[in-house]
DNA sequence: CTGTCAATTGAAATCGGTTTCACAATATTG
DNA sequence: CAATATTGTGAAACCGATTTCAATTGACAG
């Protein structure tokens, strides 16, 4: 029923190993014999099956991207530049959803096993060090974006704990000294980071830090109401507030305005990651800015070097952020 | 290097049919060698190469969604049905994305071509109605959510058209008469059904249907902004806007807040989709619901129903949408 | 004790390609 | 012109699984 290179031989009059040599460009083919052969693949409207070629090279030309959830926008930027990066480089890259089930995670990494993709790339995950050590020892993987304590593989990220220090600073440097923070609970070396260069800004200008001022929860919209809420019962309020994401801080900022304060002048937010609805968001949303198109483009490109030259490399690399300033961050009066 | 059924064949003592017919459950093996078959199994690490099983069954249970951008978060819960739908029947769901480019669509489905997938699922598509025709005689795809005027294929979309007539009724039923409307004039079904809803429901209502209230743009966030800076350019603005998303009703929300206005009281907005944004944003907005996850589960099971009865059907399905009232859209005054 | 039948089993064919290897034909060199 | 290198080619092995087919075994009926 399907056309077969065989197929593809006969009409042309060769072997399957020149319509192969032909197909592959691997060799020296007479210019005569490959008119021939490409008259008929056109002819027959042949495609070779991947199936075929990919059991016996053992490569499949494709890398799967393990997204946690199709919810967040901001892995877009991310897979844009992977696709880039991987179709330059003659890969595909193809996503799948977890949705932070280590089940889920495991049942597509074993894609891996069955030699479906040539390599994973683990945006978030639940798995543990060691299980992740094993995964790379025996196949090609890479962490982007979350890092995972302890870990020895290939892991690119932003700066977590720079651009936190950074967006906090800046709040210091607009006057505020009461600021708050929400982060999470959840087991994520981003939030730690972060919460760690909120630390840092503060003592190194002199401020205390103050337990009752870092609210944790999860990623959830519903946790910058209910950090909001926690916030302005305390004696003392903040007068601004760092929170891990973009979608936290706007949680926050529509809570503030629903309880008719001011966004950029009574208080202020500042967001992390830089997703569209910080842009379209009223008041718009101050930053950090995460590269990305960059993050996605490094993974990809670091883990085809890897593959290409059989390196099992475990860099960390972690690219530089940007703050964006907006509206929802005011001076302190 | 890799363990091979053959390893595991030496290993237990038995040949590879016999393995094979362990893996697969296909045929009475005694329960010894099973349990000979197992041992090795788990004593070698061996799991199975699906290239090779693949290419002898000429299937592989990957099914491929391609949608345009990952930057919509719309499409998360669609993927969601899907995933379940396909995981319950013994499929998995690969993602990639066209970016709404013709030649990449192109070459991803060249995926159902070299068997690397068994089916296709279009979410909004560049190609014309002969390609899809053509591939659909060959292949099983599907449409979602956009449908193509003309194409006999399985195509699964919310009710757009009674979305949009029910949301307009909806304005006309709080005293609006002057009712804009933000389009597109992109090549899309489900904006030009949504305009005929728009139409029809301004005629039951004896509205009279005015060209200059409605604007045509793009899908992006920049043309809310440019329709209401039309709209208000009016001699006579219209006091309420239906857009074809929620994006688009964000940017006409946000837009219309900064110019002073308020929204709900001194012009209302209605969006369509009801995506996490317009639930998160201040006001919420007003919109339709899709019914995302069903959509989902629905073209999964409709199209795996046709690759197990070996059918190509052409069916058309409309799932029921949900209008979704919050504070964009108020009573006129 | 022989014949029949069902349950197990392995050898070999198969899926559709790529690659090795041997060989013939031609070109290049001293 | 002989010796050697290069080019072009097809037969066959191979990748790792499934499946067909025929053979072996043991149980059971007559």
């Amino acid at each position: 029923m399907n056309v077969t290179i065989k197929d593809v031989a006969k009409a042309a009059g060769v072997s399957v190993a020149t319509v192969s040599r032909v197909l592959n460009n691997s060799a020296a083919v007479s210019a005569s014999a490959a008119e021939n052969v490409n008259n008929a693949i056109k002819k027959l409207g042949y495609s070779p099956n991947f199936l075929g070629r990919n059991l016996r090279k053992c490569e499949t030309n494709i890398i799967l991207a393990i997204i946690p959830s199709t919810e967040q926008t901001f892995y877009s930027e991310i897979i844009r530049g992977m696709q880039n990066a991987a179709s330059e480089l003659g890969y595909d890259i193809l996503l799948s959803a977890s949705n932070s089930s280590r089940d889920v995670e495991m049942r597509l990494l074993n894609m891996l096993f069955n030699r479906i993709v040539d390599a994973a790339i683990l945006l978030g995950t639940q798995l543990d060090v060691k299980t992740l050590d094993d995964l790379n020892s025996q196949h090609y993987i890479a962490l982007c974006c979350e890092r995972v304590e302890g870990a020895e593989l290939l892991t690119v990220t932003v700066d977590d704990e720079g651009g936190a220090f950074d967006a906090v600073k800046h709040l210091i440097k607009m006057g505020h000294r009461k600021i708050g923070m929400v982060s999470t609970s959840v087991n994520s070396m981003s939030s730690h980071d972060r919460e760690q260069g909120y630390r840092k800004a503060l003592e190194e200008n002199g401020i205390p830090f103050r337990e009752d001022y870092i609210y944790r929860g999860t990623y959830d919209f519903i946790h910058g109401v209910k950090a909001f809420e926690h916030f302005m019962g305390l004696p003392e309020p903040p007068s601004a507030v760092f929170c891990i994401s973009d979608i936290l801080a706007a949680s926050v900022v529509k809570k503030a305005i629903s309880e008719g304060y001011s966004v950029g002048k009574d208080i202020s937010v500042c967001g992390f990651d830089n997703i569209l609805l910080s842009h379209m968001y009223t008041p718009g949303i101050t930053t950090v800015e995460q590269p990305c198109y960059d993050i996605g483009r490094t993974v990809v490109e670091e883990l085809i070097h890897n593959i290409n030259h059989g390196e099992r490399s475990n860099k960390a690399i972690s690219l530089p952020y940007k703050i964006i300033e907006r509206e929802s961050v005011g001076r302190y009066k």
